[in-house]
DNA sequence: CGCGCAACCTGTCTGC
DNA sequence: TGCAGACAGGTTGCGC
């Protein structure tokens, strides 16, 4: 379920919560949850480093140690990081130090995933090896997308889920994007006028925009139990449509 | 290389 | 009402 937005709101209220503070020790409880590495290559990662930021990159949350540890996590479909001291289906637990508070890596379906990388450097490669830009920086342009998209005949929506091509966007804003752009999912992404591409271009920012505003939303201050994804599931609009007829071609 | 698709999991929804 | 089966969905890896 988490897209670019949902990671973002995840994220976004738990920085302040952890930046700056010192992680006492690491437990991975689930060791599937960084193969293939074992469960003590975190532990020693963690135990006794400050955090100095929480990062983003696409779907990807990344927990910057000092000493230029990166701790890289994939929430997956059902994963979630929160503060809060037991949870359920909990795979990773991270001690703070002074207050015994937790961050927590909860994940019912067991997808979710970690890894540890050690310098800038391999954090970048990992990334560059992976993901395209990111769809809310300046340089994803209609020229851009145009250019990604020229001579490919793979359908508009399996291009817009590929995370080399656009980095964050998953099925929910691919079939709200194109929507938007009135452009049929099984398209060729080559065969697209330029029109449409701004068309898309647009669609793919508006509704990834749309989804970190409804869900950013201030709740409480602190994470709760269930974490940050709370009440306000609200979906932007077309998603899900009532089963039936079209609602703009019936 | 580009594309399609199965596999990974398990909670929840759907249909009988 | 209960149960079996379908479905969800991001990424990886394999086959064509």
């Amino acid at each position: 379920m988490p897209n670019l937005p949902e990671v973002e709101t995840i994220r976004r209220p738990l920085a302040p919560h952890v930046e700056r503070r010192v992680l006492e020790r690491g437990e991975v409880l689930d060791p599937r949850w960084c193969e293939p590495a074992p469960p003590s290559a975190v532990e020693d990662a963690t135990r006794g480093r400050r955090i100095e930021r929480l990062g983003r990159r696409g779907k990807y949350i990344v927990l910057e140690l000092e000493d230029d540890v990166h701790l890289v996590m994939h929430l997956r479909m059902t994963g979630n990081l929160l503060l809060a001291h037991d949870a359920p289906y909990t795979r990773v637990r991270m001690e703070l130090a002074g207050g015994g508070d937790r961050v927590l890596f909860t994940d019912p379906r067991r997808f979710g995933t970690g890894v540890v990388l050690l310098g800038v450097d391999a954090r970048d490669e990992y990334f560059d090896a992976r993901l395209g830009p990111e769809p809310l920086d300046p340089d994803f342009t209609a020229d851009a997308l145009r250019a990604m998209a020229a001579g490919r005949r793979a359908p508009v929506k399996a291009f817009l889920l590929s995370q080399d091509r656009i980095a964050g966007v998953g099925n929910i804003y691919a079939d709200e994007a194109l929507w938007r752009a009135r452009i049929h999912p099984l398209r060729p992404v080559g065969t697209l006028r330029r029109t449409q591409i701004e068309a898309l271009r647009d669609g793919v920012v508006e509704s990834l925009e749309a989804g970190s505003d409804a869900r950013g939303a201030p709740l409480d201050d602190l994470p709760h139990p269930h974490g940050p994804r709370g009440p306000f599931q609200a979906p932007i609009p077309l998603h899900r449509p009532p089963r039936g007829a079209c609602p703009r071609r019936g």
